[in-house]
DNA sequence: GAGATATGTCAACAAGGCTGACATAAAATT
DNA sequence: AATTTTATGTCAGCCTTGTTGACATATCTC
């Protein structure tokens, strides 16, 4: 007879035998669902000549009104060259306006134009269709759990950053 | 005194409704969380002069010894020449091995090295430490939520296929 | 006035997608 | 046996989106 295989205890996992259990499942499951969920505007961006590059850039300058580039670039941690290159587009189709920052005249405070709203909000309208499809059948705090595991799969030294961004920080 | 809101009601929301009110915080979530998982690999991937592509197929290839060229480009989802190009390197390098097929010969069964192994283990431990730790904080049941979310994102066609893909298909 | 800061721009390069065309070997069909 | 289909490999060229390095300009701060 084999030797009886230890029970597994979560509670008490140290480093070592973490290590030793890859989670291929989550990192799996990760992989084909972040395809999957990027995927999906990219037909409409395609209509407009724009990629996923600008769909990122539109999103969170939609979100946020107002946003300098220095900020845009701290959020998508890219290079201020490769933004340009996509920005100039969407400044160029009219899909982002630029205007020289009041306080600080060196600053270009971003905003979405009209145009630029409608196609922001017609992405993030489809994206959150298959975030709710894949909600809907969990328990009713499943939000809370998928949330805080992805706000903490976040790098710690970002969270706070991404916290106030995502949730909003009063001010607004 | 304004009209009263109504109470959120998640069991009767339409689809229109759904629509309106796009789901920021898990869209924006999803973009930090999978970019700040994929980035861990990076430095470890550097040193051996392989990028990300290198890793998802070294990763399957790890994972499903025998998988063949058309099984892989139908998880990876992309052409068979940029697959070439990076299995191709992979092989040179000595991380995978392609051997010809034995019931079908024009196929190639596609199985890691040692040296393969090792790397794709190495790597997916790094992930799977962020990973732990991210769900350390949620409930017992939490992971079951997480994966349960993450497998109802993507496309419905290829959930089974995924589902065989990561929880085996008691074959293996 | 001098230096620091926010932004813009030019040039070149790399990774990793794509299309289209064509080649070969082996299997499947007729 | 001849033909067609399938699995894979390969060449050539293009696109998007990231990178580095260098330099320019306007504005703010000291």
């Amino acid at each position: 007879m084999p030797d009886a295989i230890p029970a597994f205890r979560p509670d008490r996992l140290g480093k070592d035998v973490l290590a030793e259990l890859p989670a291929y499942d989550l990192i799996e499951l990760f992989f084909f669902a972040y395809r999957d969920f990027v995927s999906d505007p990219d037909r409409i961006l395609d209509e407009y000549g724009f990629g996923r590059a600008h769909h990122r850039v539109l999103h969170f300058v939609d979100r946020q009104p107002g946003l300098t580039i220095a900020e845009l670039l701290d959020i998508l941690k890219i290079t201020k060259q490769s933004l340009n290159r996509v920005l100039k587009e969407l400044i160029e189709k009219d899909f982002i306006e630029s205007r020289t920052g009041t306080s600080d005249r060196r600053q270009r405070l971003l905003f979405a134009t009209a145009q630029g709203h409608d196609l922001a909000l017609k992405l993030a309208k489809l994206q959150t269709r298959r975030i709710m499809r894949a909600l809907s059948e969990l328990d009713p705090d499943g939000k809370k759990h998928v949330s805080g595991y992805l706000l903490r799969l976040i790098d710690p030294d970002d969270r706070a950053h991404v916290e106030r961004l995502v949730f909003g920080d009063g001010k607004t």
